[in-house]
DNA sequence: AAGTGGTCTAGACCACGCT
DNA sequence: GCGTGGTCTAGACCACTTC
């Protein structure tokens, strides 16, 4: 089975069944429980804890939705094969970029207040016209520019004036204003590089380019930002887990 | 608040949080609860309905890993703003196609065993040059070439020979065939189409096509498919959710 | 202070897969 | 038949937000 010795903290404030599933990631990524290897059955693994089985079926859902274990009713719970890619979160590319290590650089091309175009107004139920963040940026990595970003941003959701966006990401910033980011509805496509896109990006007109546009939506449900962003291919993709639910 | 009268089955099979899960999505989509709009607390809806709370919470639960609803504590839950969108789900283009009312086509361009290359052997947990099935497609839709699909299958999975996959989507084959599909990972990129991938589809060389790979796990956690696509980015995009858990 | 969601307990019965 | 996960109950206490 899987007999890692785990540690609770009843004096610590980080929930009982998410502390479990730390240390049950921990055990899966570095090889102490084997691909395809089963765990211990919930009720076992309950009492070996002194947990409640509904705690701890918490805990291994957690592992579930990530993708890393996968149940199976009459039979237990297992480990999935193959190697564990982080999922697609609700973070941004310079987030990504800093956790891998990288060097990332970030050119502000333009920001001030836009009328909403016919897309942005949907996307931020906002009226057509109304005034709007305009935030257009250019990604750097190693020397080289990865991603052309365009956000938009109501007017009434954060000041962007008078702020450093080239040493802060977008998200940090946001959420430093109170914004709790909770939903966010992305659209991933591709298409040819607009001359204007070619030239900053450094590719020729009509080269492949990989986009994405994303509203998010904050812990009101309020729509908070829309971006239309444009990503050199050989540079960056998507990656994402899906489990079935 | 949110009062449609909702009605529990406690004869039927489908669980108790999944009848609320469906009603309230129905709701919700309709418009019977507005966006923005807080529904009522967890406890009240448990005791109108004659379910425990935590029957109550899962339902919610349901519906705000799909976005559509958010929590917020000491405060309560309500409808996000925007339109729902279906979330990348683990079937198929086909049944995309199908659901959308679209007239998909497939055509077969070839099926067979071929040893596995590199990234196959890597990805499907095999040895480099061992047997797997091999399986080209092109998806139309209302006569336009649409995909380009190459799959790799393990061949103790399933049998690939007399079998027609121009009628039946490859998924629903191996479920047929007992595979059940429980986890997926997917990376998404572009690039440009090669001069046979333009032939096929419809495009000069070069021309930007949206590429996804994507390599599944069954519900013993053991790889079962392996496949690299290509998809015209003019008819084809990828739209998700994300939720901060 | 009052109300909300977040967590946790200690059980119960059922459906399913295997032998 | 037995062991597994799936569902469900009827509470409890806590943390956080708002008033």
């Amino acid at each position: 089975m899987a007999g890692p010795k785990f540690v609770l903290d009843r004096s610590s404030p980080v929930p009982l069944y998410f502390q479990i599933a730390e240390q049950f990631e921990r055990a899966i990524v570095d090889g102490t429980i084997a691909p395809g290897e089963r765990i211990n059955n919930e009720i076992a693994l309950a009492a070996e804890l002194g947990l409640s089985r509904p705690t701890m079926r918490q805990a291994i859902q957690v592992l579930v939705d990530k993708g890393m274990l996968v149940r199976k009713r009459g039979v237990g719970t297992q480990v999935v094969h193959g190697k564990i890619r982080r999922s697609v979160e609700l973070t941004s590319l310079f987030d990504d970029l800093v956790a891998a290590g990288k060097q990332p650089r970030t050119d502000v091309i333009s920001v001030g207040k836009v009328p909403a175009d016919e897309d942005v107004a949907r996307e931020l139920q906002l009226m057509r016209g109304a005034d709007v963040w305009s935030l257009e940026r250019l990604r750097w990595v190693d020397r080289e520019p990865l991603a052309l970003m365009h956000n938009y941003i109501p007017v009434d959701v954060v000041d962007l004036a008078a702020v450093d966006l080239a040493e802060t990401g977008l998200y940090a910033l946001l959420r430093d204003s109170g914004v709790v980011m909770r939903v966010a509805r992305q659209r991933i496509g591709a298409r040819g590089a607009t001359p204007e896109e070619g030239r900053l990006l450094g590719e020729r007109k009509g080269a492949p380019l990989l986009s994405m546009q994303r509203t998010a939506y904050d812990d009101a449900g309020r729509a908070v930002e829309y971006g239309r962003h444009a990503y050199r291919p050989d540079l960056y993709a998507f990656e994402l887990t899906l489990v079935d639910r």
